[in-house]
DNA sequence: TTTGAAAGTGCGCGGAC
DNA sequence: GTCCGCGCACTTTCAAA
């Protein structure tokens, strides 16, 4: 299912990511096209998979969840059964809001949201209970000092 | 401007993170209350900056951007001009997602998405030779295993 | 703070071009 | 394909409890 997008697709595509709540009616003037022509464009790009879902950004610091940790992580295991572990691992704990599997000596990183760092430190004891790891090194957010969801168009 | 928030602000919360699309009337019938409260809610956390921005997540993929690095980024010089010169720099490339400043040896970790390697040399040339550094190192992404905007409630 | 209702707006889909 | 227009659902506001 490939998909091939054009110039106003894009700049829709732009503008949804700025702004997901803007009317089709104010979408399609900035676009210079109609209401019907970007809603059918939308459509598409929704049934093709790239739009992705809606959501809103919420204040992390607002909410209490002021410690942020970069988690690089080697393991010694690479069997299939072990990565399976991680993954399931990973995926269920909310506080990593992503995760990677990486090329070189580091295997994994992840990225935690948690309220302080004693929460890092649960956290960290119930990953390595639950699968084996080799080595952990955690990098401490100071400052967020930018974060976008827009990519590059 | 502290904020104070119950279990219902917390769940619809939840609910607009999960799919910001739902009408008021489905996330009132989730969260056990009524349209124009929750209406009222989410204008309040609105206001006192909770809830963000709106928008929608693309695949980065299907838009033909296939590399994702995460960059390691030690620095020799800690004079607040250089840092200003560096937050600039790293603000205006859009290809950065996301950038933090760390405690500890490394100064900073950027993410970055590009199409792919040779669109990420570019923009390490382009970096360098904006900014001093003393040592980049680049983590190649092999496979997202997760990603999600939703902070755990 | 919630309820219900009323007015305005925008979506989604039909047609005509 | 793009433009027009209608019906319906939704948002947003405002009384009143």
């Amino acid at each position: 299912m490939d998909v091939r997008l054009d110039a106003i697709d894009r700049k829709i595509l732009g503008e949804l990511q700025e702004d997901a709540s803007q009317s089709l009616d104010v979408i399609a003037a900035k676009v210079g096209s109609s209401k019907t022509p970007v809603w059918n464009r939308i459509r598409k790009m929704r049934e093709a998979g790239v739009i992705g879902p809606q959501t809103v950004i919420v204040d992390a610091e607002k909410l209490g969840i002021e410690a942020c940790f970069f988690v690089l992580v080697r393991t010694s295991e690479h069997e299939a059964d072990w990565q399976e572990k991680f993954l399931s691992t990973v995926r269920a704990r909310p506080e990593v809001m992503e995760a990677h599997r990486l090329a070189g000596e580091i295997d994994y990183i992840l990225k935690v949201r948690v309220k302080n760092a004693r929460a890092y430190d649960e956290f960290y004891q119930a990953l390595i209970s639950e699968v084996k790891i080799f080595n952990v090194t955690a990098l401490l957010s100071m400052e967020e000092i930018k974060f976008t969801t827009a990519l590059p168009l």
